[in-house]
DNA sequence: CTGAAAGCGCTTACAG
DNA sequence: CTGAAAGCGCTTACAG
């Protein structure tokens, strides 16, 4: 292995004007710069990160701690955070916490320990004190801790409203609305934004909690569209639930769209495989991603970030389980 | 931050003992132990992860090489290997190659100057040089490179065995088989299970390339139904062109599974969402996940391991794109 | 603009 | 069984 003394002997400098122009800190005289130059790219040499953490007490890891990947819109956001660390020169280390406080704690401090740069957070637990205390640049997703603390989150109560209206619009008459978990800020967010475009109107509705889960959401779709077979529209806060109402509606016979118009909330890959294709509102999660770890990154390198929450547009994405606009 | 130094100041003894006891290298007196167990407790020290590994060469990262983490396959996998790393003090670092040996070679060079401790590897350039010349631990998923990398896999072959007899069962007589990518060993397995069974049986049958992608599957398979309307049976090689298949049936208004019967291969969650249910050859994604890491970290920490090639057993998982099976 | 030297926090022959 | 010392490969005041 080459080393920075090994670039210092073949210029004819010292270590520390080859450390100072590696990093571009402090003065360098021209020919020092090429001389470094020359023998940098004679003996191939790169630096060894580990032997400048241990001096920075900084790496160029991030660390990217989610309930769980599982969870089919972790993917897509884990994909874009580590397509821009890369274009940067980060690394990043995959962190499911299963919303466990105690997982979260021991994943910051354990990384900590190896001077881990900074943290994107898509987690529940993020007012737990170890966030507060972790003196790191953090970024969250979906919820804002404090002020402190950037957030990044998508337009979820506008998405909320253009999903009713896609329900209102194609009229529907009395509507099931999924609400998701209480915990959950973007979930009612949704929730905001359904009641405030429902109430505006004389349409009927009822609004079930309902986990983000299939199974479960099947259920409670089940059992809702039993106690109310009226029930003509179904407006879900996650993709995933909207799978779950479809299938129940599926079992007990009802004809999506035509009985019975579903949307979804999310605009993950599942709504296109469905039959009917999934009518939903969509997330740009990719970009949601991106710009975490960009706002990350700039927070590391101690630039100017131009804003402290960043909302994401969201779509209304037709496909099948809608009918066209009524007049 | 307490040091080694201050541990062994508080212990009365020097840091050479003390980091000896800590590594359990070398003898150390009941006494001295003692002290230091004292110490370490009193000043709640914790060693420094990136100290030692500037001295040993080794840190207790491991890299998780795959080619894209958006396709459902691998969350799954994603999170056994976390869970299995984390029970044993490793830390996991997320690479999506995109299949792209540069990608690959680019991540093996960045992380080998971070002193990784091995690579668990799900990519079909696996015989890339830069994982022969790696000269670290890795484990391969689905693909053999050489005989000194384990291999964990599915049973492909024995699955698409049972896929075939289960389409056979009931009653197919004409039967499309949607083949996965060629470069692909899994895929050639699964082919292999098929038509071993299948020509053992008068029933026609007709084989076509298709990528794991839902769009290009759909296509394909509309295509396929055009041109042979008398198909009453699509055995896919993965659940995504599965879901494909049953868009294009849907489409065209064929009936699941009364006219046409599907199943499909990899037992995603997304099986269980459509409708109706995808039958299909689950594989048990997670615990190969939790063999490769496993398996990885014996390698790293030189344990014995007592087998190279690792066949995770598959099983066929019915449920309403087939029928009761025919007597 | 540049170098000698100390230091980051550990490990590991080596000598005793 | 134990300690002094060198070393892992870098960075960073400090003095010049």
């Amino acid at each position: 292995m080459t080393t920075i003394r090994d670039v210092a002997k073949k210029a004819g400098v010292s270590v520390a004007t080859v450390s100072r122009f590696l990093n571009s800190t402090g003065y360098v005289s021209q020919e020092a710069a090429a001389a470094v130059t020359a023998a940098v790219a004679e003996l191939q040499y790169e630096l060894n990160p580990v032997a400048r953490s241990l001096n920075t007490k900084k790496s160029n890891l991030i660390g990217l701690i989610l309930p769980d990947i599982t969870n089919p819109f972790f993917p897509e956001l884990a994909r874009a955070v580590e397509d821009v660390a890369l274009s940067y020169g980060y690394t990043v280390i995959l962190c499911n916490s299963d919303e466990k406080p105690e997982k979260e704690k021991n994943y910051i401090e354990t990384l900590k320990k190896k001077y881990i740069a900074g943290f994107i957070v898509a987690s529940n637990q993020l007012d737990a004190p170890h966030y507060a205390n972790a003196n790191l640049p953090i970024v969250a997703l979906d919820r804002a801790i404090n002020e402190k603390i950037p957030t990044i989150s998508s337009n979820n109560k506008e998405g909320a409203i253009l999903g009713t209206k896609a329900l209102l619009d194609r009229g529907c008459k009395n509507i099931l609305f999924l609400r998701g978990p209480e915990e959950l800020n973007p979930a009612n967010d949704r929730y905001d934004g359904f009641m405030e475009t429902i109430q505006q109107t004389d349409v009927n509705f009822r609004v079930v909690f309902c986990p983000f889960h299939f199974a479960d959401s099947q259920e409670i779709a089940e059992q809702a569209l039993r106690d109310d077979p009226s029930i003509d529209g179904i407006f879900a806060s996650s993709d995933v639930s909207a799978a779950g109402a479809l299938k129940a509606a599926s079992l007990l016979g009802i004809a999506v769209p035509d009985a019975l118009q579903v949307v979804g909330f999310d605009g993950v890959a599942l709504g296109e495989m469905l039959t009917p294709g999934l009518t939903t509102v969509a997330q740009d999660v990719y970009k949601m991603g991106a710009i975490a770890a960009r706002v990350l990154i700039k927070r590391i390198e101690n630039q100017e970030i131009e804003q402290h929450f960043y909302q994401v547009p969201v779509k209304l994405v037709i496909r099948g389980t809608t009918r066209s606009v009524t007049e």
